[in-house]
Formats: structure tokens, C-alpha cells, sequence
RNA sequence: CGGGAAGUAGCUCAGCUUGGCAGAGCGCCACGUUCGGGACGUGGAAGUCGCAGGUUCAAAUCCUGUCUUCCCGACCA
């Protein structure tokens, strides 16, 4: 390809509503362009290399005796109400309505859709295991799209759904799933890391997220520094404990003013005491029901586990009205005395504690030495909280250490959850009807190509791992007004395109500075610049990532390449 | 949805405090000089100052409303 026609818009300056590297360099380097939050169009480069990533994915799916299939965007409203997903799924499903009124939504994951599928086609148990995917557009509305692609609210997935007639076969079918990611995570050239995550209130056993190392990543991730186990921070579970608490004498219990120190931080300054004295009390809203969670004031509550805990499809903060009116008490000095009839659990770091400030329900008031047991008690106790580098390994009590991730993959064993809801039933050997047991993986396709980026990038641009750069090489003149250039470059670039070669052919009557610092930001590995040695016979050959380069006589170019790309 | 910031030429931004001809750099077009790491000169094209309303002789500038974008918190590939 003549870049002199192609189109890569690059720019200067980072535009200013970029914030991250993959952002401002897939604006830069010509690779995407804005329509609007979280909707981007996909230019030339960034199409190739989505290309790239399709290919990979498909082989390995395939690989995995997974069929491709096609299935449609649009669907209808009523098979979301055969889940009932059409009345859960909320904000982020985009519901639109046909000519006649009929209402539709644009599919942001197609369970539905599949498993109609294969409940219309598939009776007998001698035709499963089945595994169907397709590589297509997805919607969500998300309520923050952020960082460019990495969370739009349209984007490219690659879903799988797997069909068994047992938990056995489900467990093979993940498994292959499972492998197949690892093959293409590699394939793609990422650093990345599969952790056990959280499968939510309902069904789901075995799950696991793929997560690209990377601080821009949205997850924290929990891994052990001796053995394999690695898990989502939402998931990764506290070892039950004894904790230390600070002892107190037999003190009773008294109210002190602690005006405006709503905050531990405020409690730990003005009253001169340890976090670990707290009892942070978190008013929530478990499928609407108030309920609070006290967690001890040096840890943090985590919701996931919440929501487990009490079985619920969903758990958000309680908004600062329904405190005061539900619990009869006061955003900022929530505890446990006195709230009004609500639910009250509580995380294991609290068993024990003694000595301890507790928020008193009433504007600038806390409680000193309060003791549980004696002075408030607590319904329930849970795992509630979010594991700390303080603490060890769930399955071998070694040290664990946190690391940022972006999640490109996720598996997910879903049991019977749709093949009930949607009557997707087969025979089995003895005639029996019984519900298929499915699994569903997903892959963000247009993510993995942030990820990528973020992964393999420095100061002056991207840099391509061969397996998704957009061309095989980039060929520069440095001087198109020089005849002896402009003639050699010629000539190389035909018997390059001969050879098989995928080649970008900068043929720009641009000074060689521009042409330079394009190439450095579009990152194809493998340059060849001919230039002021032309008339000589020699080219040079520069490597992206190393800076390194080589001269080298022309005639000898093609059949070096193979050799010269490997070095890479 | 809550909290914060910003919308002026394709991009990055100044001008706004104190109302008075719409600006700069880069990019773009033409010509010339240059030519291995984002050159230089001369000339040129390009903006409904996000939108609507208000105040005023006069609004990019002041006021009100509204839309959009980005960043921080509750979800997901």
C-alpha cells in the first residue's frame, strides 16, 4: 500500500480529551475517530489489526471444535422476557421500538438468542456437545464509557456458547474454552493472567476473568506469591481469623461530640485513636431492603461479597434521605445502637472488638468504648471485605500481592439457568428430558486492541507484536526527490508485494523527520529505509521495538527477511 | 446517577478578570529555498466563539437555561 493514498490521519498533539497511552496513541496514529461518547469509528490501521485479532480468535475457536454463526443485533423484546432479563438487565440494554410499536433491544450478549437457537433444532443428546460463536458488534449503554475503546458502548465481542448433556461435559467444554484464550492471549503477544472472579447471586459455579496486566486496568487483581491461585479482588476470599483487636479496660460505654469528623481519617486525627477501633457502619440498598454492613474502620467493604451474603440480585449505597428516614439515622455517623428495624451484618474483622468507636445515628455524635457483646450486637457474620497485601493466601497462607488488569475474557459456566428459562430440553439415552447445561465466553475484540497497545507501546508511538501489526513492514524513502532513492524504493517495494510481503510503502514527498516520527507512532516492527546509501546498493533495516539497525545490499533483502522479522 | 473540569479554525490553546474589528502555533493550499528525526521564507484558505434566551448603543467576554465532551465514584468484554 502507497501511503501517499492511504488514509492515516496522524496528529501532533495528543487531543485533549485523552487520557490514557492506548487512547491518545489510537488518536495519534490514525488508528480511530470520536462520533460520539463511546462510539468510535475504525480507520484503515485499526481495521487491519482488528482483522488480525479475528483471525487468532477464530483459529483457536475453531481449534476448539467451537462453528462460527451469525446472529442478529436486533432482537426482540419477547425473548428477553423469557428470561426475564428484559425487566433486570436495566439502563444498560437499549430498548428501541419497530414501525408497529413492537419493542426490540440491541443485544449487548445473546444468550437468548442462542439458546432459542438451539432449543428449536437440538431434541436428542446425539448431537451435543455443541459450541456456537460469533464475532460481532455489541451495545451497552454504559453509564461512564471511559478511556476510548476500552469501554465504549458499542464495540466488538467474540461470544461462545457451549451446549452438554452433563456437568462432565460442561467441564470439558470449559476447559477447552479455557485453553483456547490462553492460546490466543499468547498468540497476541499480551501479559496476561486468567483469575477466579465472581459468578453472582444466581447459579454459575466455575468462572474465570482474563485480565491483561496493566494500571490503567479497571480490576485489581489478588494473586499468591508461591502458589498459582490468582483472583479477582471481588472474589478472592478472606482466611477466617483471629484478629487483634485493641484491648480497652471495662470502661462503659459514653457518647462523645465529634463534630464535622464524619470520615475515619477526621475520627483517627481528632480523637487520636487507630483505624482498627472503628466500626465502619455502610448503609446499602440490597434489592431495595436497607440494610447495614459494618466492617472494621481499616478495611473496606466489598460489595460483591455483600451481595452474596445476602442473597441479592443487586446492592448499591443507600441514598442519604432514606438514612435518615429508613434507619433514623445520619449519613456520616451510621452505627449499630438504635437504627430503626434494619438488617445488621457484619464482617469477621468486627468479632472481638472491644474499646471501639461507633457511630451513635445522630448528627456529630460518636460512642467510645463500645463493646460487642455488651453494648450493640450484630445478626450475622460474613466475609465481607476486601483482602489487603496484608493479608495471606486463601489455599496456602503465603503473602499475596494486588496487580491492575483489563479484562478481555471472561468464562463462565452457567449451568441451566437459560435452558430452563427458555425450555432448551433434549432426550437423553433413556428418553428423558432434561435441560442442556450451557457455558458462555466472551472476548472483547475491540478491547484486546487498547490492551494491546497499552501493553506495547513507548514514548514516540505503538509497537505492533507481529502477530496483529497492521503490515508486515514499512518501507521509507528518505528523499523522494532523489531519483536513486525513489528508483530503488520502487523496485523493492514490487518484489517485496511479490515475495508475499504485506507492505506499507512511504512514498510522501515528506521531509524525513515527519516520515520518521510517523512510522515510530503507527509501530510496524520492521522498517526499511532507503536512503542516502541507495545509490550504493545498501539499505537500512531498523528494528521499532530495539531502535537497532542494519545495513544490508539491497539484492539480498527478500531473502533475508524471514530471518531479519524472526529477530524481532 | 452524584461530584469536578472544559467547550473559540482540522489539532493544541490564548483572549473572558475590566464588554468595543476573531487571535497564535501546528496542520491545510500555492510558489521558492531546503532534504536521514516533526525545516525556512512569501502569499493564501479556513471559525454561527457549543446552542437558546436575556442585559447592553455594543457580548467570545456579564446573567439564566440547555446540550456536549472529559475526569473521579456504583458495572462489565
Amino acid at each position: 500500500m502507497r501511503q501517499k493514498q492511504y488514509f492515516i490521519p496522524t496528529l501532533r498533539d495528543n487531543p485533549a480529551d485523552a487520557e490514557v497511552a492506548s487512547h491518545q496513541l489510537m488518536l495519534r496514529a490514525g488508528l480511530i475517530r470520536p462520533l460520539a461518547s463511546g462510539l468510535y469509528t475504525y480507520l484503515p490501521l485499526a481495521h487491519k489489526v482488528l482483522a488480525k485479532i479475528q483471525q487468532v480468535i477464530r483459529e483457536e475457536m475453531n481449534k476448539a471444535r467451537a462453528q462460527e454463526i451469525l446472529m442478529p443485533a436486533l432482537q426482540p423484546a419477547e425473548i428477553w422476557q423469557e428470561t426475564g432479563r428484559w425487566e433486570v438487565y436495566g439502563p444498560e440494554l437499549i430498548r428501541l421500538h419497530d414501525r408497529h410499536e413492537r419493542p426490540f433491544a440491541l443485544g449487548p450478549t445473546h444468550e437468548e438468542v442462542v439458546t432459542g437457537l438451539v432449543r428449536d433444532e437440538i431434541k436428542s443428546y446425539k448431537r451435543l456437545p455443541l459450541t456456537l460463536y460469533q464475532i460481532q458488534t455489541k451495545f451497552r449503554d454504559e453509564r461512564r464509557p471511559r478511556f476510548g475503546v476500552l469501554r465504549a458502548r458499542e464495540f466488538i465481542m467474540k461470544d461462545a456458547y457451549s451446549f452438554d448433556t452433563s456437568e462432565e461435559g460442561l467441564d470439558a467444554s470449559y476447559q477447552a474454552m479455557y485453553q483456547a484464550y490462553q492460546a490466543i492471549f499468547t498468540r497476541l503477544g499480551l501479559t496476561f493472567r486468567a483469575v477466579e472472579a465472581d459468578s453472582g447471586a444466581i447459579g454459575g459455579t466455575d468462572t474465570h476473568e482474563f485480565m491483561v496486566l496493566s494500571e490503567v486496568g479497571e480490576d485489581t487483581l489478588v494473586y499468591c506469591t508461591q502458589c498459582d491461585y490468582a483472583a479477582n479482588i471481588e472474589k478472592a476470599e478472606v482466611r477466617r481469623q483471629q484478629y487483634e483487636q485493641v484491648k480497652g479496660t471495662e470502661e462503659p460505654m459514653i457518647e462523645v461530640d465529634t463534630p464535622g469528623q464524619s470520615t475515619i481519617e477526621r475520627l483517627v486525627e481528632e480523637l487520636g485513636i487507630e483505624a482498627k477501633q472503628i466500626v465502619k457502619a455502610i448503609a446499602l440498598a440490597a434489592d431495595g431492603q436497607a440494610v447495614v454492613a459494618l466492617v472494621r474502620g481499616d478495611y473496606e467493604l466489598n460489595e460483591v461479597k455483600v451481595k452474596r451474603a445476602l442473597g441479592a440480585e443487586q446492592v448499591e449505597f443507600l441514598e442519604e434521605e432514606r438514612i435518615r428516614k429508613d434507619l433514623g439515622s445520619e449519613p456520616g455517623y451510621i452505627g449499630p445502637i438504635g437504627l430503626k428495624d434494619v438488617k445488621v451484618i457484619a464482617d469477621y474483622s468486627i468479632m472481638g472488638m472491644e474499646n471501639a468507636v461507633i457511630g451513635a445515628n445522630k448528627r456529630d455524635k460518636h460512642y467510645l468504648h463500645a463493646k460487642l457483646g455488651r453494648d450493640f450486637t450484630v445478626e450475622q457474620f460474613y466475609d465481607l471485605r476486601n483482602i489487603t497485601e496484608e493479608d495471606t493466601c486463601p489455599n496456602c497462607e503465603h503473602p499475596v500481592r494486588f496487580a491492575k488488569g483489563i479484562e478481555v475474557g471472561h468464562v463462565f459456566k452457567l449451568g441451566t439457568k437459560y435452558s430452563e428459562a427458555m425450555g432448551a430440553v433434549f432426550l437423553d439415552e433413556n428418553g428423558r428430558e432434561k435441560p442442556m447445561i450451557m457455558g458462555c465466553y466472551g472476548i472483547g475484540v475491540t478491547r484486546l486492541l487498547a490492551a494491546i497497545i497499552e501493553q506495547h507501546h513507548d514514548q514516540n508511538g505503538i509497537i505492533w507484536p507481529k502477530a496483529v501489526s497492521p503490515f508486515d513492514l514499512h518501507l521509507i524513502t528518505v528523499n523522494t526527490k532523489d531519483q536513486d532513492q525513489e528508483s530503488v524504493a520502487d523496485t523493492l517495494y514490487e518484489s517485496l508485494l511479490q515475495a508475499g510481503y504485506d507492505v506499507l510503502y512511504d512514498d510522501r514527498a515528506e521531509r524525513a523527520g515527519v516520515k520518521f516520527a510517523d512510522a515510530d507512532l503507527i509501530g510496524i516492527p520492521l522498517r526499511i529505509i532507503v536512503g542516502n546509501k541507495a545509490k550504493e546498493g545498501l539499505v537500512e533495516v531498523k528494528w521499532r521495538k530495539t531502535g537497532e539497525s542494519e545495513l544490508i545490499p539491497k539484492e539480498e533483502l527478500v531473502d533475508r527477511l524471514p530471518s531479519l522479522l524472526a529477530k524481532n
